[in-house]
DNA sequence: AATATTTGTGTAAACGTTTCCTTAGCCGGA
DNA sequence: TCCGGCTAAGGAAACGTTTACACAAATATT
């Protein structure tokens, strides 16, 4: 009976409870949203049943015009398909909803004029705070945020020049280079390379910066580097893969999981088996890589940490306005699989365990 | 500067434009809100100069509370991790926003309780619309939406007795289990298991009843059919595939994606090759069924279509809200992969395909 | 030239809340 | 009996918009 529906176009407010209730329409604002205000144990409950009766639902708009708070935080990522930012932004929803605010979750795509235009979404909504994981262009979406007094924290991507004006939770891509070059060079492989992809983002290039620092610390120079690099997708994946044959590499390091089922496709085309004829790590943790069948050894980032500490950076921040923004950053860790082999060794190097160390650690507190 | 930062906490108004420009509020409202209205060019101007200096960002929770329009859409699914919303997800978001709408992207983790409180939260602010995959209860929550006012469009899950009363967007999970199985039926095979799980929307029936009617067509009885069932998880699925070891079944419909990777990763650790010992099918498109050696043979359902269908349906409710329901089901294909090997045929039955074919328009045409 | 029409701008009343402040009623102490 | 101090509840002024309406000025019609 869609005529039924139709009937009264007008949402039940205030007032009406109000009237239905015999009482103000103040002190049916105060039972629903200021809990402290003692008003008698009957009229509460007349109210109460008042509302359930007429199905009165608080106008969250009209509130957060008078009030303060808004109810409503944002997450904004540049791929939302990306599982490493899916599963983060379920973590975070979930931790958002239990303090009682809805969660905006808004995908740029990686275009900055699509970024520009979801926050001026945003702003005009009047979110309490916002998670962003930026396309590209900090400083200008900041301000944004910045002139309108709504807590932020950056997601994963850092653009160092302005490190320590932001708030900001992300991984270590240094290590995480550093660590999936480190595996393959215990294992004994001396030409590895460098799968990675062109971004103006700085991560790639924190990455390699890592590969480069793991050779480094065994000896090796420049000569023995081997780095292609390309747009980021899987057919891209499967080109740079195809480049790398016929080099003297006896392992790669897969940058980035698009790429490194591109990648794998053309392994498998070629009938090349791992760790056999190539010994992978793949900087990532796509769900496949647990099904391959000989499994392929990750660099896991801990997601888990991460949507937890954005999420409660942000609320810290609602909470108090006026702290100052810290930077966390964390490290990853190795999920072994079974595409890592031992190679013909040249030696073992034992002792560069300890400035290994160093190295991870001076990263890793940047804080 | 943080200093800088607190110094006013109140966001500028269109107040403060219209003292900036010398004009009042009213045309200013005019300037950012209503584009019929003939302004004189200068005037129009010089209030957008100024707004623009003063950073000045329309109030959108104020201005919904006097207009009628929000702003912002909500999709509530039940399992956001699952690759099939997750990809419907984006792109539902992708559409709305080109109509200038927010959307705000929910969680119910299959939790009816979860659900009911983000439903209320919605209601609350008072969205314009609603992408709802429902966990369970359906009743009761688009009685909630119905009361006020809020179009909604149900997704992928529907619940038979009130089919015609919502508008819904889904797949034929009945045609999905027969295409399955009659693809393994094709290729020869006549002892087929069903891998199923334990849930109470009827997706899981629907796809069982697929695989029955497409058994009954190549003239197989109760005593051919081998369905397991457990929990939705990957541990589930590799305890039903250890299950089946020992039956007599040459092939397995994997009847989601979940279940299909705790379900190969048993048969990998078994030493099983697909298709040489058992020829497998899966429903749905797991990111990791084309990288697998040899690639799986997946049934696709129409992510892609049923987002549009879904968000253009509740777009056209919001403009018209007195249309009456709509029902749109979509159909799966097969996208061949090399899990499927042809069997010791017993009969080929080429005259069955009219029949099929039959059946499957009989259900895909619900509407 | 007087009136009618159009055109551009502003006034002010909503919208559904929150919250400051007042008031009414009550009690106890002087 | 009067007054001060409570308590519980309501009146009314915001909040930042939208928009019906009034109005003044400019143009068109008689």
């Amino acid at each position: 009976m869609p005529s039924t529906v139709s009937k009264s176009r007008k949402s039940v407010t205030i007032k009406d409870v109000a009237n239905k209730a015999g009482t103000s329409i103040a002190t049916v604002s105060y039972v629903f949203s200021n809990a402290e205000r003692y008003l008698r144990p009957a009229l509460r409950e007349r109210v109460l049943k008042a509302a359930a009766e007429i199905g009165y639902v608080k106008n969250a708009a009209a509130s957060s015009i008078k009030g303060k708070r808004r109810g409503i935080l944002a997450v904004v990522v540049a791929q939302f398909g990306n599982t490493f930012f899916t599963r983060m932004c379920v973590e975070i929803v979930s931790i958002a909803r239990q303090e009682g605010y809805v969660v905006t979750l808004c995908n740029s795509d990686e275009d900055p004029a699509q970024e520009r235009i979801i926050l001026e979404r945003l702003v005009a909504q009047r979110i309490d705070g916002c998670i962003l994981s930026p396309a590209l262009s900090l400083e200008s979406n900041t301000a944004l945020l910045q002139r309108h007094h709504i807590p932020y924290v950056i997601l994963e991507r850092s653009f160092p020049a302005s490190a320590t004006r932001h708030n900001f939770v992300g991984h270590d891509n240094f290590q995480s280079g550093y660590l999936a070059t480190r595996h393959l060079l215990a294992a004994g492989h001396r030409r590895i390379a460098f799968v990675g992809w062109d971004s103006p983002i700085p991560n790639v290039c924190e990455r390699v910066d890592g590969y480069r620092a793991a050779l480094r610390e065994y000896g090796l120079t420049d000569k023995h580097e081997t780095i292609v690099n390309g747009e980021l997708s899987e057919a891209a994946g499967w080109r740079m893969a195809a480049q790398l044959t016929g080099s003297a590499c006896t392992a790669i390091v897969l940058g980035h999981h698009d790429i490194a089922k591109g990648a794998l496709l053309y392994l498998q085309h070629q009938g090349m088996r791992w760790p056999g004829d190539l010994s992978l790590v793949v900087i990532g943790t796509p769900e496949w890589a647990g099904v391959l069948s000989p499994r392929l050894t990750c660099i896991e980032r801990p997601e888990h940490q991460m949507a937890v500490a954005a999420a409660s950076l942000l609320l810290e921040n609602i909470s108090n306005p006026n702290k100052q923004p810290i930077q966390r950053m964390f490290t990853s860790t190795v999920i072994e699989g079974d595409s890592v082999g031992k190679s013909e060794t040249h030696d073992q190097r034992r002792q560069s365990l300890r400035s290994r160390t160093a190295v991870s650690q001076g990263k890793a507190s940047l804080r």
